[in-house]
DNA sequence: GCTTCGAAGTTTAGGTCTGAAGTCTTCAAG
DNA sequence: CTTGAAGACTTCAGACCTAAACTTCGAAGC
């Protein structure tokens, strides 16, 4: 396992990112017609999902694993008793191609987080399931990003809270219908 | 370059990833004393910006680049006047490594997007610029963007949309203050 | 003026992913 | 029973990233 997902980059002084506002200035001016209205939300999601990976990242990296890793033990976890799935259907929970499964699986084995055997009904057949120290690792990490989200919404209120979740969940269902395919690389956690 | 960034994934039959709401029931399930509607606003957070980002992700595509490139022609326009950085500065801004950031120019040099010259000035620092071409599909994958974040919009009104928009700058500014530094790997688009 | 330090980029080694080409098993049809 | 086809997983080659070593130029101190 290599350490630490973190790029620091707390580099050097120098311009950094431009703020939120700035950018939407900057888009104002370089692109009449773009309603500010509408490139608000969509770069404040991009924005704050980066920002979410990256305190997750550190999470995980304190239990020594990545935050890849974090979510097959979440899969297997929410796919309920008796905590065992496929390759391929962990392939396409997580959404990424069976041959990057294969690989993950491997480096978690070495690690302990997982266990890989064959199916003996079916011996095309493979089966991943978790390990005690797996088991452990999710629930800790779990235990963190519960902490981490309720900082992130102290601020909004229990009706606020309520309004943005089901704002957010109007917007996944249009994009869900507009995308049946599922897919999309999983570079994010939730 | 390499053709497409989606892994279609549209593979089998089988059980897919599972809905928000199943997920949010699982957790409950595995983990008590999860509060369901903090859970729902972040895993429906992630789930937006992975839908987005397999959108954007097939407009560039029809362009011929990458999303990865396209944010580079991004952080060029939004410099403004005279559209040029040097690689420390665009590795900045699109939080990744100096290393990463000279890769990526040598291919976008050699697709003809973006111009890379000596400063004659300060012979240490590289200065990039954009092309023609840079500059039009740049321009052009703003246009498909546009289109397609409103309908991802389209069912909310001019107030909820501010609504949406005021809560999540509040998130982003919360997540800012506890993370000063600024980083995380770049896999989206705002 | 030389020397040394620091900053900017690039190079190199190694890791994780995708896409495509195997391998092996099962199942259904002849 | 045999054979062909489909499915599940793995292997291989290539892309792009990080971290760390290296190269080069410029600026400050003696």
């Amino acid at each position: 396992m290599v350490s630490a997902i973190l790029p620091l980059m707390a580099d050097t002084h120098g311009p950094a990112e431009p703020s939120l506002e700035e950018q939407i200035a900057a888009y104002q001016r370089e692109f009449q017609g773009l309603d500010p209205q509408v490139e608000r939300v969509v770069s404040a999601l991009s924005r704050l999902n980066r920002r979410m990976n990256v305190a997750y990242g550190r999470q995980t990296a304190e239990l020594g694993i990545s935050n890849a890793e974090w979510e097959v033990l979440k899969a297997l976890v929410l796919a309920g008793e008796p905590y065992r799935l496929g390759p391929g259907d962990l392939a396409r929970r997580l959404g990424l191609t069976p041959a990057a499964m294969t690989h993950r699986i491997d480096r978690m084995v070495a690690e302990g987080l997982v266990t890989r055997e064959r199916d003996e009904s079916n011996r095309v057949r493979v089966i991943v399931g978790i390990t005690e120290e797996g088991r452990a690792k999710w629930l800790e990490g779990l235990r963190m990003a519960t902490v981490f989200e309720e900082e992130l919404l102290q601020d909004l209120s229990g009706d606020e809270r309520a309004q943005l979740g089901a704002m957010l969940t109007r917007l996944l269902r249009r994009v869900e219908e507009a995308q049946p395919d599922a897919g999309g690389r999983l570079t994010d956690l939730d």
